[in-house]
DNA sequence: TTGAAAGCGGTACCAA
DNA sequence: TTGGTACCGCTTTCAA
């Protein structure tokens, strides 16, 4: 039934360790007997029982990716792009998602091993799971949010310029209210405050609604900063949650966004570019980071091969304004 | 460094075999031992080596899922019951998206293949792709659009009924210019025909658009027919392509959803359920989509180990209408 | 109830 | 350049 090397020996009445030589490009093989065996497996069809080799190789050619969830666009995109890129170097992807719980996170971890994947491509990372990581050795990269003591290269997003930079734009079109709502992050915050400094406009504590990365927060954010008596004229929402639910809020309680209210968020999705007018976003090159990932991960994981550990580095990597048609010029009142 | 079954044996003091027994739950092993031998690998922290495992049992615990891509919300909330469930039995999914390219889906099935899955759930499905699972034998279980000629159990939807329904919905309502935008299905516009004509509604071409599953299809069905004469009261988008592109246009050529044109979609998402009016849609229900799956799978998996060959069924779904606020009622003019 | 040994499909060392 | 053989970690006869 199944084609092995066995099978295409057998009918290329070579032995079979000459068959893996010259299907695995071994220079020890004569050019003859290669073309004839590669020939004679491709019309039998064979294909390598990667689990087999992986055996003795003591590589899987699987790749771990553990995520918090697959809601959000950025990771949806992420998980594209690394696919892409690894199978490029002959690995294969498989995913978990943990939905932000830490048992599910360190269960992932310990089942993705007990699969001999290579290395894994991390999100979220408690300690606890961490922990499992470095002590099993297991190659790794964080992305977005770096644990504590990381067990391996962490990939981060500079938050603070790219909030800063969303609220740069609002102020320099004239915006002086600037509400902002986002998840607890204080770098998201200081590129808030840093940039109201630099436009010279005060920090007013009633703008900000801070909660958990979820639509709840939103909701709340939007019904804090409009109950107010001198109410912002633009907003800024930290993450997808927060606007998934925010720019709706804002809707139900009669704004309509950009005549009433200007709008820019962090986190790209299709649905932003889509809405009219089109929301303007800080995003992620998912790309940059998703070829650093690989790197950082193929290069931990050829180091372990060779037996040995190495320190893990820090990258980060900016987002980029898109500008589109949610933030409006304010007229000089 | 990594614990293995003999290390276990070591620290035990029996052999390997016993603690393989042991560790498997194996009757032919004293109790007595089986508990000095769990303790032991327990203190160990003994993971088995599923690979190892796989290629001796010819089993890999791995299942692969091979879908066109994880933008649609359905496909992502898939995924997620997949995996809950399939992990219930001891498989972890590998995923690979294929971005409804007829040679990715191939290359997806071959690599799979080469990584020794159990089985695959496929959702798009091209004839030559589908013919190479046939020719391997490998199980498989076919969602959403079944391939002509299939390779295992296919679980569909209910199309022609889903649209009814919400066509339905718009008649009672009061709705009788009720535009149809969907990529090209004739079941779908089957369900459309026969609630048009239930509602003693006559069939109007020029309220239809059919066209590819993209955003432009959308856009082009929501500009003819709103630039008619006699233009619709209430639209129905038929897949996620269509209303992301759609219900912003609508909004764009300046109509007001709910209150100049009521809207019925097929295919959940967060966005819509958030949006203010939330929107009126259809959406399959995923678990038991997923629950039908795994059992059907993990069916023509048993049934393949067992030497069997089966008859590919198929298995219909139905789609439920989920009532928000984007249909209005018609006053009688 | 236990242990020895074969073998799953490859890779890689050693000898020829 | 080739073939023989041990071995990767585990399961599974077969004997004891």
């Amino acid at each position: 039934m199944t084609v092995d090397l066995r099978a295409v020996a057998e009918a290329s009445g070579v032995s079979i360790s000459t068959v893996s030589r010259a299907l695995s490009g071994s220079p020890r093989v004569s050019p003859t007997t290669r073309q004839r065996v590669e020939k004679i497996a491709a019309s039998l069809g064979y294909r390598p029982n990667v689990v087999a080799r992986g055996l003795r190789t003591r590589q899987s050619n699987l790749i771990g990716l553990v995520i918090p969830n697959l809601v959000s666009f950025t990771f949806v995109q992420l998980f594209s792009d690394l696919q892409r890129g690894f199978r490029e170097h002959g690995y294969e992807i498989v995913l978990s998602v943990t939905n932000s719980d830490p048992e599910q996170e360190l269960a992932s971890f310990q089942t993705l091993r007990g699969h001999q994947v290579d290395g894994v491509v991390v999100i979220g990372s408690y300690e606890v799971s961490t922990e499992y990581l470095r002590t099993t050795g297991l190659p790794a990269v964080h992305l977005f949010r770096p644990p504590e003591r990381p067990a391996g290269d962490c990939i981060t997003i500079d938050d603070v310029e790219s909030t800063r930079s969303s609220i740069r734009l609002l102020a320099e079109k004239g915006h002086r209210r600037i509400a902002f709502i986002n998840g607890r992050d204080p770098e998201t915050m200081d590129g808030y405050r840093v940039a109201l400094a630099e436009a010279g406009i005060p920090f007013d504590d009633e703008l900000v609604h801070v909660g958990g990365y979820n639509t709840d927060t939103g909701i709340a954010g939007v019904d804090k900063v409009l109950a107010l008596d001198d109410p912002p004229t633009a907003v800024y929402f930290g993450c997808y949650e927060t606007w998934l639910s925010g720019i709706p809020r804002l809707q139900e309680l009669g704004r309509t966004v950009g005549d009433d209210v200007s709008i820019v968020c962090r986190d790209d999705a299709p649905m932003l570019r889509w809405w009219r007018p089109s929301i303007t976003v800080t995003d992620v090159e998912v790309g940059r980071i998703a070829g650093l990932a690989i790197s950082r991960l193929l290069d931990a994981i050829s180091v372990r091969t060779a037996g040995g550990r190495t320190e893990s580095g820090r990258y980060q990597v900016s987002a980029k304004l898109i500008e589109r048609d949610s933030v409006v010029e304010l007229s000089a009142s």
